[in-house]
DNA sequence: AACCCGTGGAA
DNA sequence: TTTCCAAGGGT
């Protein structure tokens, strides 16, 4: 068979070559760089999904000290996982992280897949992570396509693709002899050089081929919606009642945060404000009167060391500073 | 395809 | 103050 390169080739690999020099030079010194144990580095996909790198870093060590290992993790309790979680958001992540692990452990003697397809059929990997983790750990040619790949070919092809032509078109460049590091390279342009706004084209290493080097053609944002929310703070000397969620809510299941109560006309304790996903609420707490039975009373420090959700320890956080 | 799921920091 | 977003998955 003919070994001419074709010129597409030709620019597929001088691509390749700096985009890859440029990472391992430029990357970011991170935590999950320097592993290639596939529990780490699915731990570290699991918490990256959808969350800045700056809320994963103390999380991603607090976790890994609880649960150093798949067996660890699969003989804790949900409780334990969510209550590390605590604060990360998207609660459901952590509970299929937790089945995940009981499936490695009783299902696959404790070893994990060492293919891409593999990995896929565990709860809470999709096309992304599954990807991400073959690569990275096993060395597996699987190219990703996240929000960082999405616009670094968008703006390097000077058009969007979409659905399965986005992935035919990141495989079509992936580095095929080091797919791990050039993933990793194609996110890390994204998330620091190709940037959705002011992107550095001035100090971009593949600025020479891209067909972009500006900004991109801004997308019609989904209008955000607001709302109120109500909750009743009981408080007796240092403690406060707690309720917490259905173990088969959508939203937040398992997790503990103070009992909810219609809007009234009482005068709040406390007025904040808290986003979830699309929402802005706009919080009030009133102080609890009726008599309540269920629920848990604790302490603040109690509190921390439970699976709260992120907009209960701002309540708890502003409480217990205006008591003190 | 469209929608839902959390959070807090940056602009 | 408000907007925008960050290494997606599940349905």
């Amino acid at each position: 068979m003919s070994t001419s390169a074709t010129a597409a080739d030709s620019d597929a690999s001088d691509l390749q070559k700096s985009l890859l020099s440029w990472y391992r030079h430029s990357r970011r010194n991170l935590p999950w760089r320097r592993t290639r144990d596939p529990y780490a580095i699915w731990i570290s996909e699991i918490m990256l999904q959808q969350t800045r790198v700056a809320a994963v870093l103390d999380k991603y060590a607090q976790f890994l000290a609880q649960f150093p290992n798949v067996k660890a993790l699969a003989d804790a309790s949900l409780d334990e996982v969510l209550t590390v979680w605590s604060g990360l958001g998207y609660y459901r992540r952590a509970r299929a992280l937790h089945q995940a692990a009981q499936m490695v452990v009783h299902h696959l003697h404790g070893k994990f897949p060492d293919t891409a397809a593999g990995w896929r059929q565990l709860p809470g990997i999709g096309r992304y992570t599954s990807a991400a983790i073959a690569s990275i750990a096993f060395n597996e040619p699987a190219a990703v396509v996240d929000g960082n790949v999405e616009r670094v070919l968008e703006r390097l092809d000077g058009e969007r693709h979409e659905g399965e032509r986005l992935w035919e078109r990141a495989e079509q460049l992936l580095a095929k002899r080091a797919p791990g590091d050039w993933n990793q390279a194609m996110m890390e342009l994204g998330a620091t050089i190709c940037l959705p706004q002011n992107p550095q084209c001035l100090v971009c290493p593949v600025n020479g081929p891209c067909k972009t080097r500006g900004p991109l053609q801004s997308r019609p944002q989904p209008k955000r919606k607001r709302a109120e929310l109500w909750y009743a703070l009981y408080a007796r000397k240092n403690s406060v009642l707690l309720v917490q969620r259905p173990a088969d809510h959508s939203l937040m299941a398992g997790m503990w945060e103070l009992p909810a109560i219609r809007a009234n006309g009482v005068e709040p304790l406390h007025k904040l404000r808290h986003s979830i996903t699309d929402t802005d609420y706009a919080v009030f707490v009133v102080r609890g009167r009726t008599a309540k039975k269920h629920g848990k009373w604790v302490t603040h420090e109690e509190a921390h060391r439970m699976a709260i959700t992120g907009l209960t320890r701002k309540i708890l956080r502003k409480h217990f500073a205006r008591e003190a």
